[in-house]
Parts: structure tokens; sequence; C-alpha cells
RNA sequence: GUGGCUGUAGCUCAAUGGCAGAGCACUGCACUGUGGAUGCAGUUGUUGUGGGUUCAAGUCCCAUCAGCCACCCCA
């Protein structure tokens, strides 16, 4: 194979028209049903100190996981790996001139070094949406009302997408009674999340390296056991009372081994999956204070975001992205000789002053090469504008799916476009 | 960071260690004013890259790069 002189980036992606169009169509579905509960766009900067995000996890994962550089004035720049601390210092910079509650969404581009494999990129977009300035079990309902508006939406239905949610304050009060002590709780979290991606002795010699005893061990698997657990929650009482009242509760599901890896969620939390494939779409959950780390005042909120590789991956796997439409609503204009040219070049002209999208051939070539051309645009409709049609101020217009074609006169092309590109 | 699989024409893929092929696509013609079908003809290669074994390597061995998949991780 010719090899190409200069190769992609691994974990990047070539959005050729087809595929742009489904981003484009993704994008459209998340606008749609963002801004149908009230929610404004904004983005922020792609680039940001790469102190932005050391400040929060601190770990050795910001600069494994980051694209980092240093810039000519010797500052360390990183990508976005993530939005969360870009809109916590938008929100605290503005705190006293916004309007509360905070309505905002975003769907823009980030960047994380990882292997690239199934569902996952090194560049990738995701859709953020949080819901600011509010601490109640109804602002965590609207959230999970989105999701599932959301996966409506696009045809993903409860039979094979479930929002999983629990409750970080649930946990820690039950943990609380089985005696685990504060020092424990960050590892026991983090053993309830694995509850479901391990077998059950690998998953107790887990427990028992992390030091608890088997009493707690018991009392940790009857924990994650009890499906009922959520009604001792007076948040999740609410939240399963609202969702039941939106229509969404067949896609809800509580779920206690749900726990999320972040550490600042304070309450619900919650991720969506597609039970078939185990595969996790969106997560996302409810934090007592955002902005906190940036010099804000105290501020909860809840949101989520969603990558667009995975739910891409999901619904081509269910086969519910769209078919691809090409220059549908383009009409070719076809150019029948270097005489006729420039009357060709009139009518697209004239065309597009009136809001049809017109496509003309660049060249003088044979009408079967434009012809086909058209074919391989996906467009539907072309006109000839020929010696003959000139004469007679007509033009012709065929309907490239029908194959039908009509001779009009020149007055009325508008309206005979119009009504077969509807 | 660890492991597995795969790299051959634009695409999808064949080829027991022995002349590198097929289908699709593309170009032309049948069809000098009209696309999807059909027929005929034609074009298409540093077999990812670099070494090695062999009379002979797409095929076997080593290395390397890339892609996919699973782990790890997932802000």
């Amino acid at each position: 194979m010719q090899q190409s002189p200069v190769q992609s980036i691994k974990g990047t992606r070539d959005f050729y028209p087809e595929l742009f169009q489904t981003r484009e169509w993704l994008v459209s579905k998340i606008k749609k049903v963002s801004e149908a509960f009230g929610y404004q766009p904004y983005e922020g900067p792609y680039l940001e100190k790469l102190e932005l995000y050391a400040a929060k996890s601190g770990d050795e994962l910001v600069k494994e996981q980051a694209f980092c550089f240093e810039d000519r004035g010797g500052e360390f720049i990183s990508l976005r790996p993530e939005l969360t601390p870009t809109l916590a210092r938008m929100v605290a910079q503005k705190q006293r001139q916004l309007a509360f509650p905070l309505r905002w969404y975003q769907f823009g581009p980030f960047w994380r070094y990882e292997r690239p494999q199934r569902g996952r990129s090194r560049e990738f977009f995701q859709w953020n949406i949080d819901l600011l300035g509010v601490n109640s079990a109804a602002a965590d309902a609207e959230m999970i009302c989105i999701c599932a508006a959301f996966f409506e939406s696009v045809g993903l239905t409860p039979d094979t997408t479930k929002i999983q949610i629990n409750h970080r304050g649930l946990m820690d009060g039950e943990l609380n009674r089985i005696g685990i002590v504060p020092e424990q709780k960050k590892d026991v979290f983090r053993l309830i999340d694995r509850r479901g991606k391990m077998n059950e002795a690998a998953w107790c010699k887990y427990a028992v390296d992390l030091g608890l005893a088997t009493a707690q061990i018991e009392g940790i698997a009857d924990l994650l056991m009890n499906s009922d657990l959520w009604k001792s929650s007076d948040d999740l009482a609410r939240i399963n009372e609202a969702v039941k009242a939106a229509g969404y509760e067949a896609y809800v599901e509580f779920t206690p081994t749900i726990i999320r890896g972040l550490d600042y969620y304070t309450g619900t939390v919650f991720e969506a999956m597609d039970i078939r494939g185990g595969r996790a779409l969106l997560g996302g959950g409810h934090y007592d204070n955002l902005v906190g780390d940036v010099g804000g005042e105290q501020l909860p909120g809840v949101g989520f975001a969603m990558g667009d590789v995975m739910i891409s991956v999901v619904l081509e796997d269910y086969g519910l992205l769209p078919d691809y439409e090409g220059l549908s609503d383009t009409v070719m204009v076809t150019i029948f000789d270097e005489t006729t040219q420039t009357a060709s070049l009139a009518l697209a002209s004239m065309l597009r002053s009136q809001g049809i999208k017109a496509s003309l051939y660049p060249e003088t070539e044979k009408l079967v090469k434009q012809f086909k051309y058209a074919d391989r645009m996906g467009m539907a409709v072309a006109l000839v504008l020929g010696p003959d049609e000139i004469a007679n101020n007509t033009i012709a217009v065929k309907d490239l799916r029908s194959r039908n074609q009509v001779e009009v006169p020149a007055a009325k092309i508008i309206e005979t476009v119009n009504k077969f590109l509807a």
C-alpha cells in the first residue's frame, strides 16, 4: 500500500462528509434536547494551564493522560482533558453577575493520552450539561430526565438503555453503619465500583487485600444486593417520583454499585449503560461545591458528560444512525455547452438568491458526466438549460429519484424546483 | 504500561515456500441532449517498513511502525 507521506495522529479520527453528517446529527439531537429543557450553549477554551487540572486531581493522571506542552513563555499548557475545571473557573469569575439557577450545555473536543480501543480515542467530543446553584432532588431528577429524553430522541429504548442511579450520601451512611471508618471510604467506594467488573472470588480477595474484616465485606456485599436500598434515601425517593411524573421511569434503575470515581460528587450519582453490551454511555452526579477550588463562593450543582465515541458505537450497533443523505437538498444546474454557460450561471445565482442550494458543474462537460456527478452527490433535482430551452424560454427540471422530467416556463422555475425538492 | 489478532490494488479480501489474483470501484465504448441497470474493453501493486533463513518469501524467523481487540486507567 502506498503510504501517506504524513500519517494522522494516533487516536484521532478523520471526519469525511459521511461521518461528519453523523456527528452533526448527534449534535443536533444534543442541542435540541438541551434547549428543550431551557439550557444555554456555551464554550470554553481548548487550551488551559496545566495547573488548572493539577489543582483538582494533583495525580499522576494529569501528567500521564493530558496532552501538554511548554509554550514560548515557559508556561505548561494542556489541551483540555475535561470541562469541569473550566466551567468552575468561568462561573467563579462572574459568579455575582450570573443568573442562577444556571443551566448551561456544551459540545466540543477534548483530548486524553490513552490507548485507543473500541469506544475510546485520544481526540473525542463530549456533551457537558450542568445545572448550577440549586441543591434539590428536583434538579437531580431534571438531569436524569434530560438523559432519558436524549436516549428517547435517538431511538435508544429502555430495553437496552438504563440510567443507573445511586446516592453517595446514602452509601456513606450505610457504610458507617457497618463500621467502615472514614479513612477506608475511598478504598471501599473503589471496591463497590468494581463489584460488577470482577468475579466474586477476585472481588473478595480485593476486599481482603484492602484490610477489611469478613463481617465488613459481607455487610458491603449485602448492601450491594439490596435493590430496595434506595427507598431509604429521601433524595432518591423524590427523584423516583419526579422521573415517574415525567414519564421516564422505564429508563431508570436504582443500582447500589454505581458510585463513580470522581471525588467531588457528594449526592446523587448516575451512569447510563447499554445493558446488552455492558457499555457506559455517560456519567454524572450531584456536587456540593463546584467552584471552591478556584476561589468562588459555595455553589452546588448537578451535571453529566457524554462522550461521542461510545454513543456512536452503540447507535451504530443498533442501526440507529441516519443514512447518509449527501446533497439531497441541492439542485444540480447543468451546463450544456460553452454558449449556454452564462445562462446556467445566471440561473444558479437566481436560485440561490431565492434560498435554493444550487451546484454548477465547474467546467463544460458532457451531460452524462454532470448527471453522474449529481447522482454520486445524492442530489434529487437536476436542471437542463440547453439551446432548445433557451429558445423557448423554458427550463427542463428532472427529478433524479423518479426520473420524471418536465419542461417549465423559466418564470415558474422557483415554484417547480421547490415542489420537486419537497 | 501489559497481552492477543491483523497489515496484499482506491475498498473488501484470496493466493500449499514456486508466474501476485478476484469482486466491487474507476476510465472508455455500446449511448454526440440526461444519472443508479446491463454488456464489452481497459487501468490498478516497492504484498506496511527494515533485516534474516532459503535455489526461491506475500507465505517462515527477528525487529519496527500502524490498525483493531482485551486489560490497566477513566478527571
